[in-house]
RNA sequence: GGGGCAUUCGUCUAGCGGCCAAGGACACCGCCCUCUCAAGGCGGAGAUCACCGGUUCGAAUCCGGUAUGCCCUACCA
């Protein structure tokens, strides 16, 4: 039986990178039928960020990841780690150490300074248990380091990287608990995941240097050690490590910022694993049949944002009219103008909506992309609404100047126009405004472009009959009378 | 300084000795569609497979070395 588990520290908002980790466990556990564990492993107290947990737990769910077991917390079982150092200090594989944090840091400034590897030079390695009683007598509080093999080396195969060795002699008798009785990852992580029988490990490549310290521990406990998989990294731009200072990252910020769950798992998923030579997009339920530890890549991916972005779009243009509408709803609600009178209109939605939802990339450009059609008025410069009316004087041989009053006679026509107009549908509407700007004598994309600038105030927007059919009469001519009292 | 891991178009990747003068996707460019912007369709440009040797009839694929990058080297995880 497959047992995984992701463990996550509370230590800041959980990124893209740990949730591509919780996705790979999740995904291994759920093709082989397995147990998916959710482990807190809150033993720095002094890094722990408030909201952190939470954030990791509603990460999860917006992905859609449920767990079977936990979420378990170290912190509420620290008496495990406790009893686990004490057997490893009675079968002689630990020792307790009271170097004090000044002695340590002095040692390594001073190894760094005479390029040498850094590392605690096993002071207290030698001392022996009477000693011990001696130095807790005076009430220094020590703490327990682990007994590394002076000789020999620890190879293990990982799933992905394959025979890695480590000479035992690289590596430093490192904590195992800390000075306030709380154990470090190292322990916490190896007694937990014996407890919790892990069978296999799928983490972060950053771990794999650790490895051999671990493979140590489960051989001192006389443990069956799990599987290791480390996982390629998901890296900034600039190829290093991705964290705060590299922007927006954390999974809540892309679901602020209107990303789906579905376009980020699919994304995600894609950065260090493929299918095949062609496959890109996933359901959850397809990543979940077909993921394999063997089609892992090795090497770190740089997060292409720009890639998401199109994915997203892909993604939102799926969903019918209505479930799109039902989406938006809430970022609408959020970035529209203060001006704009809540609750929206749902019917005046649903029409524009499939206009929108072909344009948009992501939810939260929603609001951007159709704000004109809910503003009491729009706001722009005189020059994009005269621009094209400017190149048509250009072609009749007319002056710069003469746009303006062609664009007023426009404006004037237009708005009988609109409110002669039968039928206030597309099609219609096109009809009657070709024939007019034949009478005019202006191109189609003068004569539009003006109109599309006077009812949206931008130069890009939808279909411009569908526009003015969805805006209605009244907020036409209101807009209309706006542009020609701005040109006069 | 030591150790480990990695290295295919700008980016994500396919490739596991001959099918590759390297395939797909995003981005980019052009054309079509067209009232603009999208979406869609078609096409283009873009990688001497980090470099140098070796093994082999044959190497992006196997082996060595070099370079570069990343990670670890905390009483952080």
């Amino acid at each position: 039986m497959v047992r995984v588990r992701f463990a996550p520290s509370p230590t800041g908002f959980p990124h893209i990178g740990n949730l591509r980790t919780a996705l790979f466990n999740w995904l291994f556990a759920r093709h082989h039928g397995g147990v998916f564990i959710l482990r807190i492993e809150d033993t720095d107290v002094a890094r722990k960020v408030e909201g952190a947990e939470e954030a990791i737990l509603s990460s999860l769910r917006w992905m859609g990841l449920d767990w079977d077991e936990g979420p378990y917390f170290q912190s509420e079982r620290l008496p495990l780690y406790q009893e686990a150092a004490r057997g490893l200090l009675e079968s002689g594989h630990a020792y307790h150490c009271f170097c004090s944090t000044e002695r340590l840091n002095e040692m390594r400034r001073e190894q760094i300074r005479r390029k040498m590897p850094p590392g605690y030079d096993r002071l207290c390695r030698s001392l022996s248990p009477a000693h011990w009683e001696e130095r807790l007598a005076q009430g220094i509080t020590p703490v327990v380091r682990f007994r590394i093999p002076l000789e020999g080396q620890t190879r293990f195969n990982d799933l992905v990287k394959g025979q890695v060795t480590f000479n035992h002699s690289t590596l430093d008798d490192f904590v195992l608990l800390k000075a306030d009785g709380f154990p470090t990852y190292h322990l916490a992580n190896i007694v937990d995941d014996h407890d919790m029988r892990i069978t296999h490990v799928l983490r972060a490549d950053e771990w794999l240097a650790s490895t051999p310290r671990h493979l140590l521990l489960y051989q001192a406990f006389g443990y069956e050690p799990p599987q290791f998989v480390h996982l390629p990294m998901i890296l900034a731009d600039d190829r290093s490590k991705l964290s705060k200072r590299h922007g927006a990252v954390s999974v809540t910020e892309f679901e602020e910022q209107g990303f789906l769950p579905q376009a980020m798992t699919n994304f995600m998923a894609l950065l260090g694993w493929s299918m095949d030579d062609h496959t890109e997009m996933f359901t959850l339920k397809e990543l979940v049949r077909y993921f394999s530890v063997e089609r892992l890549a090795r090497t770190g991916a740089i997060f292409n944002r720009e890639k998401l972005e199109w994915m997203n779009g892909v993604y939102l243009r799926k969903f019918t009219v209505e479930e799109f509408v039902g989406m938006a709803l809430p970022y609408l609600g959020r970035d529209l103008p203060p001006s704009v009178s809540r609750p929206l209109d749902r019917d005046y939605l649903l029409q524009m909506a499939p206009f929108i939802q072909e344009r948009a990339r992501t939810l939260g450009e929603v609001a951007g992309l159709a704000d004109f059609f809910f503003l009491a008025e729009v706001d722009y410069e005189t020059g994009p609404l005269l621009k094209g009316m400017e190149k048509d004087a250009r072609k009749q041989g007319k002056a710069a100047a003469e746009a303006t009053p062609m664009a007023v006679q426009a404006l004037d026509k237009a708005m009988e126009a609109i409110q002669q107009a039968a039928e206030f549908e597309p099609e219609p509407l096109e009809h009657g405004f070709r024939a007019l700007g034949e009478e005019l004598g202006l191109s189609a994309g003068a004569f539009f472009g003006l109109l599309r600038v006077a009812l949206t105030g931008r130069t890009a927007s939808p279909p411009l009959f569908n526009t003015i059919s969805i805006l209605g009469r009244g907020r036409c001519l209101t807009r209309l009378k706006a542009a020609r009292k701005k040109l006069s």
